[in-house]
RNA sequence: GGAUUGGUAGUUCAGUUGGUUAGAAUGCCGCCCUGUCACGGCGGAGGUCGCGGGUUCGAGUCCCGUCCAGUCCGCCA
């Protein structure tokens, strides 16, 4: 028996108690005569104590011996501590130890095994083994696992059906790019991982499984990001006989559920939004709610009066930054370079400061007091229903880069002034997303959820038009859960018939054959009686993180991958050898 | 594909307009210490300044190239 209790369980009420425990030495503390080990497991900390006055010499030795992460198994008595911290739940006790095994020996840790380590992050992703073993990493990942026990639990009780879907699918050149597997008894073929589980889940809605989940791994061979790895898992859910409503309704449900059960948050119910309204307040389809400063079109009031800038732009587009009347020109000068970065690309920013003590002519400041007189600028301000003490930030340009500009300067703002509170939880839909994204390059749609989206009913007639604006100005019953600002899932309604949906491969630039032979099955599915169906798909490491208030998917993750796709652990991907080359048909010319 | 920040001791970092023998903290090793819990005290070892080239009397520092890591844009139906 390698132990009685675990190193977190122990309490006064064992004090006289003979344990065994078994665990990692976290910290010793040597102080010559006597000497502490912190024991360490996943439940907690034990201390043990070796005492001169009364171990044994040999045992003592042993002891001094000891390195930090060995693992040990000690046997003694529960006494009670003469001096108790409150650091750690066992502090009041701890282990006179009379027998010590070393159950395995350990180099020196290349970083310390702590809550807060010294490690970077190259380092702990290397000896991830390591970095596992600390407390806030193992935390993330118990948190992770309830949240999918908790998933499973709410989903099971609403009458889903898990069913797993495979992993060797066919590749598809629509989306992102997909990671492909070269088929050895099929030499020159390949599968593709699948980047989600969309046509099976539907095929299960044909097959009348009505209510589908999954909690799933999708790949994606696209670049990373902190919020992205080529490994993602979804909690995936498609239903049949559902409008968008049913589908917001359980979804917001689950979301509620897991809020609660995990955090222990109650909700209260989700705002909606359409995606052109998101897009016209907040220059973004995932809005964070938590703060304001939300936009306004001052281009009719701006515009006209000699400004050469404002005169020549499309759009001229205000937010009010509230309060920050006492920015500095250092800091107005240094949010004007931050926008002009070539992430951001926006050509300068005008401001308009409202001076919170002074009066008269003084209160109102602005780079562009030249061209516009007091009572012009009072008009922005009064619009963007800004008061004495904010500031109004105001870019300008072609409409659509000015408010994804303007879009990154309010976050900058919300980070900047502390507005966003990461346990501060502000969900929201949005709603009606457009059907088609044209794309200048490829010079044609592409669908901007995926081709199995239906147009909202009253768009169908739509389809058949030329004019590139009417087929843009197309909706979907297309949604998604933003939370704080992150995409945290999106689906839609889909198309189940057959008809509509060749018309929407064509759309896309599908050829008949085309579209039959990627697609061929699922047409061929919707033959034999699909019914009305739609689903939506999570984000779960997302949610993790953003649940936990983290910017980075990569902590709720075991074993994550780097910026590069890289697993510097097990250094992945590698080479192969020659023969399996040979046995796959595959000749390299790299 | 692009922008940007970084790479100096095992680790995290500092290193001035280019100037003597490249520092600190922590970790590691040794000695001391009977109530520590980030224990403390004294001492010691530990460096190809990512790599290659260039400028210079002289380069950790400046220039060019390259590799690696982080963040972002493009990309992610």
């Amino acid at each position: 028996m390698y132990r009685t209790h675990t190193c977190g369980e122990l309490r006064s009420a064992d004090i006289g108690k003979k344990v065994t425990l078994s665990g990692w030495a976290s910290v010793i503390r040597d102080k010559g005569g006597l000497l502490w080990i912190d024991l360490r497991d996943r439940y907690g900390i034990t201390q043990l104590v070796f005492d001169e006055a009364y171990t044994a010499a040999d045992l003592f030795e042993t002891a001094r011996s000891i390195g930090r992460e060995f693992v040990l198994q000690a046997t003694g008595e529960v006494i009670e501590r003469a001096s108790k911290t409150t650091k750690i739940e066992t502090g009041d006790l701890e282990i006179k130890v009379s027998e010590l095994k070393i159950l395995n020996v350990s180099k020196t840790p290349p970083f310390t095994i702590a809550d807060e380590t010294d490690g970077g992050d190259d380092l702990r992703m290397k000896y991830r083994y390591l970095d596992l073993r600390r407390t806030p990493v193992q935390q993330n990942l118990f948190f992770r696992s309830n949240l999918a026990i908790e998933t499973r639990k709410y989903l099971a009780g609403e009458g889903f059906v898990e069913v797993e879907t495979p992993n060797l699918i066919k590749s598809t050149p629509e989306g992102a790019r997909d990671f492909v597997v070269p088929s050895r008894m099929n030499k020159g073929q390949f599968y593709a991982l699948p980047q989600s589980p969309q046509t099976f889940k539907q095929i299960l809605m044909v097959a009348g499984f009505d209510k589908y989940f999954q909690i799933v791994k999708c790949f994606r061979d696209e670049d990373l990001r902190a919020d992205r790895q080529p490994e993602f898992t979804q909690i995936d859910c498609e239903m049949s006989f559902v409008h968008q409503e049913d589908i917001l309704n359980t979804f917001e449900g689950l979301t509620k559920n897991l809020f609660q059960k995990a955090l222990n948050i109650e909700l209260a119910d989700f705002p909606r939004m359409t995606y052109d309204e998101a897009m016209r307040r907040f220059g973004s389809d995932k809005p964070d709610l938590r703060f304001g400063m939300e936009f306004c079109d001052i281009s009719d009031v701006a515009k006209g009066k000699g400004f050469p800038v404002f005169d020549s732009a499309e759009s001229v587009i205000a937010i009010n930054a509230t309060g920050c009347a006492d920015f500095s020109r250092k800091q107005i000068d240094e949010l004007t370079e931050w926008l002009k970065r070539p992430q951001i690309g926006a050509k300068g920013l005008v401001y308009v400061r409202w001076d919170k003590e002074a009066t008269g002519p003084d209160a109102i400041k602005s780079s562009v007091s030249k061209f516009y007189s007091d009572d012009d600028l009072r008009i922005w301000l009064d619009r963007a229903g800004a008061k004495p003490g904010d500031l109004l930030l105001v870019l300008c340009g072609e409409e659509e880069k000015t408010r994804k500009q303007l879009s990154e300067l309010r976050l900058e703002l919300g980070n900047k002034l502390g507005l966003r509170n990461p346990a501060d939880f502000k969900p929201l839909w949005v709603l009606d997303f457009p059907l088609l994204e044209w794309d200048e390059d490829a010079n044609r749609f592409f669908a901007m959820h995926h081709p199995f989206t239906s147009p909202k009913p009253t768009d169908i007639v739509k389809m058949e038009s030329d004019d590139r604006t009417v087929l843009k100005s197309m909706r979907a019953d297309a949604y998604d859960l933003v939370l704080n600002g992150v995409e945290i899932g999106g689906g839609s309604i889909r198309i189940h018939d057959r008809d509509l949906q060749a018309r929407n491969f064509k759309l896309l630039g599908f050829t008949p054959e085309e579209a039959e032979a990627q697609f061929g099955f699922l047409l061929g599915a919707f033959e034999f009686g699909a019914p009305p169906h739609g689903g939506i798909a999570f984000g779960f490491d997302r949610l993790c993180s953003v649940m936990n208030g983290a910017n980075s998917i990569r902590d709720f993750i075991a074993f994550p991958k780097n910026n590069q796709g890289r697993d510097m652990m097990i250094d992945a991907p590698s080479g192969i050898k020659m023969e399996q080359l040979k046995e796959l048909g595959l000749e390299l010319k790299v």
